[in-house]
RNA sequence: GGCGCCGUACCCAAGUGGUAAGGGAGAGGUCUGCAAAACCUUUAUGCGGCGGUUCGAAUCCGCCCGGCGCCUCCA
């Protein structure tokens, strides 16, 4: 197949790049995880799904990734000069260290639930203070960094390159500063590396300068650096992180290794609720657990995908109901596959066979650009359509046309998108146990009383188990049953 | 104020120079005892508005209108 190459929107440079990896064949990809203090919403949902996808497909046209996705369980600063792990600790009472593991295994639990492959390494914060401090000492020596009070700054000033990512200048940033302890820095500009504990501050870690916390940016730079090297392929994060997070990673990274830290820069765009932005602090977000009580977890990653990253995607109930209703007529069309296969043996195909390929090569370019997640599912449904149709003919598509047909669907929407795994509930009709035979029996009672025209008793039958969550569909060549997908 | 993004049918949403994907919803039809599922047909001479460049623009340029984001913790 002659195929597009993989091209990646680069925040960096702000063009579509054919990708290049530093080694060949090897990709190193770091992720900004989930600060740990509450459960986590949508937005975070489409982060990391969106990686996820890079991820897999990534593996999918034949590399090797590492990738490494941090969990902050440090807190940072807010506003009020508090630390939101802290505050959230105080409010519920427990050590924060509690606060972060009920809200780590929060998160593993919801991103599973979205079908998202575990990273290759979940590093803490709080089990790489060392690290941060190595990196902060060699900032000093660079002379990149001041120290004040027991405090470390950047010094801005020391990087020429200061806002290349954001695109912004020192000029520019200075009217949005904060004044709080402007004091001690330098220039406003100027952000923390290291900052000294006040004497209630639990969260606390002794330093070269005294007891104190992390930074706000450090622990992605030297938590990237130690597993992917100090220059590396990708460096993921949602847009909102861009500046001033990433700007300064970039900053305190290059400063202390004298190389470029990141090749391509992926940035996903945020979730909106009625067109406003979902935010913590904003107080509008949905949970993904509140979500997953009305939706199925894959819904929500189809959803997800039906938008590209790099657009706003605007949550709405009606939205994911359509999601759900096209989803759903994927998996019908994968179960029938499925199905057909089981009892086509080595039948060869009759008729014209499905030109499969065609339908690789479209989805693989979709994929190519910029993983196109909403194209490629077009084409999906494309191929879908086609499949129903062969499937209706009245000459049949064969084993090896069939499995063709499964192939399609095993690697595109199970192995690279994730929105069907062969083991989907869904997917498969109960096996074993006593179900299939007396659901048979059943059916059978139900077709003796259409063909006697007993209406009224088959369809008491119908009705019945429709209340149950099992859907009979008749068929030309018999009666079919399957459970039903949750309501509303 | 600085930086940036978006505006495509009833809803969601691809498409960045070659004549409007896909999903949902609606309408009609095939099949069916009736349903369901599936399939077929159908729903934007037009892509916020006005100019411009071009043989040709949703796509490029300018202006205007409307919405949003970042600049402060946030995926």
């Amino acid at each position: 197949m002659n195929l597009q190459p993989l091209i990646i929107y680069n925040s960096l440079t702000r063009t579509k790049e054919p990708f290049v990896p530093l080694h060949r064949g090897v990709v190193g990809m770091y992720v900004c995880g989930p600060t740990v203090y509450s459960h986590s919403h949508i937005g975070h949902g489409k982060s990391y799904v969106t990686f996820d996808i890079i991820v897999r497909y990534l593996r999918f046209i034949g590399y090797k990734v590492l990738y490494v996705q941090n969990i902050t369980d440090v807190g940072h600063l807010l506003d009020s000069g508090e630390d939101r792990m802290l505050k959230q600790s105080k409010l519920e009472k427990v050590h924060p260290m509690q606060l972060a593991e009920t809200f780590t295994r929060s998160y593993f639990e919801d991103m599973d639930a979205l079908n998202i492959l575990r990273p290759d390494i979940s590093p803490r914060a709080t089990g790489h203070i060392v690290e941060q401090i190595e990196l902060v000492k060699r900032l000093l020596e660079k002379g990149c960094a001041y120290e004040v009070h027991g405090s470390v700054y950047f010094d801005v000033r020391s990087d020429k390159d200061y806002g290349k990512l954001s695109g912004r200048t020192l000029e520019d940033t200075v009217e949005g500063t904060r004044v709080g302890m402007r004091d001690e820095k330098r220039n406003p500009q100027d952000f923390a590396l290291w900052k000294r504990a006040d004497p209630e501050h639990v969260m606390r870690w002794p330093s070269p300068w005294g007891e104190g916390f992390p930074g706000w940016h450090l622990e992605c730079s030297a938590m990237s650096m130690k597993y992917l090297g100090e220059s590396f392929d990708i460096h993921g994060g949602g847009l909102d992180n861009q500046f001033p997070h990433h700007e300064c990673e970039i900053a305190q990274s290059e400063c202390a290794t004298g190389r470029p830290f990141v090749r391509y820069w992926i940035h996903n765009n945020l979730v909106t609720v009625n067109g406003q932005k979902m935010s913590k602090s904003l107080g509008n977000f949905v949970t993904l657990k509140d979500a997953f009580r009305t939706f199925d977890p894959l819904v929500v990653r189809f959803f997800i995908l039906q938008s590209h990253y790099r657009s706003t995607l605007d949550f709405s109930d009606e939205a994911l109901r359509a999601a759900r209703s096209g989803w759903e007529k994927l998996v019908e069309t994968s179960r029938k596959v499925k199905k057909e296969l089981e009892s086509a043996g080595q039948k060869k195909s009759a008729g014209n066979a499905l030109d499969v390929d065609q339908y690789r090569r479209h989805f693989l370019d979709a994929m190519n650009d910029d993983f196109n997640t909403p194209q490629a599912i077009a084409v999906l449904f494309d191929f879908s359509r086609a499949v129903n149709q062969r499937l209706n003919a009245d000459t049949k598509p064969g084993r090896g046309e069939l499995e063709a047909i499964d192939t399609v669907f095993r690697e595109y929407a199970d192995q690279v998108l994730g929105v069907l795994p062969a083991k989907t509930a869904h997917v498969e009709s109960i096996q074993g146990g006593l179900d299939a035979p007396l659901m048979q029996i059943l059916i059978d009672v139900r077709t003796e009383a259409r063909k006697q025209k007993l209406f009224a008793l088959s369809d008491l039958i119908r009705d019945r188990l429709k209340a149950l969550g099992i859907v009979l569909e008749d068929k030309k060549d018999g009666t079919e049953w399957k459970l039903q997908k949750e309501k509303s």
